[in-house]
DNA sequence: GGAATAGTGTCTATGAGACATTATTCC
DNA sequence: GGAATAATGTCTCATAGACACTATTCC
């Protein structure tokens, strides 16, 4: 075989997705050294001697945050390893994909600035839109993507919630991760009684300000079956 | 951070499943030399300069058969960066999985002694079941499950098949990947008349001992919506 | 009372699964 | 004729989706 390149240089990197004011954001790195200056950058290193890939896109989410973040939920997303997305030389990124519950305050915090959670919308359509590295803008596509076809087939919407919570929380997630209005009436019932485990009832309830709402915690299934279908997006919010 | 490893050793690693005789089958090479003498591994390498990841693992499948084999699909499986998973240095393997139909002579051809196909069955309980090199048996069972998965929202079974196919021969695909038996009359009526762009009729027929079987071919539609439900595995054959 | 939200009831259309039936071929 | 497979017909049950309705709270 021609030429083989043995010694690429590895990076993990994590598209850590949370909720924030009734809008999906994910959490960027504003780049202070190496190239790239200025411009923003999934969280992410090289792998971590003697851990593992998921430690490492953990421990990099530390490093990014001073520990104040920690997703409920982590797993592999896909790895990017085409010839050319790093110029410099041939770099080979673990995608990560996290889901997380919103934080109580903002989570640029005394020493680290330089990290804050951007709302998604805004990094596609806005004027304000960062400038992202190399091909960060499409692991986070491949992310988001990844997370709608997700919350079809598992239970994995309830980790963007902390527990207890009312199943118009749960449905507000599903609308604002697939962009879509959903009917609470089938959601209730299909979340409650057609699918065991999937929450269970605390037997609180909490005053919403309208009727107050019977509370939920997250139950023990991981999948769906049948699955929660996602209706063709209407692009509501 | 403590300890990083930006140099770690990159490798793609393809399972190739095939069904040969009515049992799904993978493909292995015969270490020749490194460690592991005498040991089977997945097919793989370096990736390949200049080439994409995706092209690598094409790459290394021509390498290892003589470029007797060619996918009908191939996709990115996952990536396995345990630290230990190579005892001699951090090694991170991009795994691909890949289906093809089977193929009328053997790959054990000519120069290549080493590559063959292996029944799946064979190297989970059998006893002359083959040593695998590292963690490949793990990456083997990762890939028949995402096949399992796969098969039930693609129309990936037919990449298994040439061109033209009768509806059985697409159940037996299901069949064997599965590992169920499947009712002949429902699966017909779901492949033909409830999932548009399957498969397409030919117009031809083919004699097949009994009853003449209508001829398809695959159609354009690349996901099945709804989908084709799994059902418990029985371990038919 | 009016508006908004939580939760329940009810109807319809779709489709999966079970199983019967007919047609065709080889023995 | 008998066995095996291809293909079609028919019935039942589960459930997604639409929508009406009641209950509770704040204004």
């Amino acid at each position: 075989m021609s030429e083989l390149e043995a010694d690429a240089t590895v990076t993990v990197d994590v598209v850590l997705f949370t909720i924030r004011q009734g809008r999906l954001s994910v959490l960027l790195v504003e780049r202070q050294d190496d190239p790239f200056v200025g411009c923003w950058a999934l969280p992410g290193g090289p792998p971590v001697a003697a851990a593992d890939l998921d430690q490492s896109a953990n421990r990099h989410l530390e490093e990014a945050t001073g520990a104040a973040v920690s997703p409920g939920h982590l797993e592999q997303l896909r790895t990017y390893g085409t010839p050319d997305r790093n110029p410099e030389a041939r770099q080979i990124s673990v995608g990560y994909l996290g889901f997380m519950a919103d934080l109580p305050a903002p989570v640029t915090a005394g020493d680290r600035p330089s990290a804050r959670f951007w709302p998604h919308d805004d990094f596609l359509t806005g004027d304000d839109a960062p400038e992202l590295v190399l091909d960060h803008r499409q692991i986070i596509g491949d992310g988001l993507e990844r997370a709608r076809a997700k919350l079809e087939y598992t239970t994995l919407a309830t980790t963007f919630l902390e527990a207890p919570f009312t199943i118009s929380d749960l449905r507000r997630v599903y609308q604002t991760v697939w962009g879509v209005q959903l009917e609470p009436a089938n959601f209730r019932r299909k979340v409650v009684e057609r699918t065991d485990g999937f929450v269970e009832p605390t037997g609180e309830s909490r005053p919403t300000g309208r009727a107050p709402a019977l509370l939920y915690r997250a139950g023990p299934a991981t999948e769906l079956t049948p699955p929660l279908v996602r209706p063709d997006a209407d692009e509501a919010s």
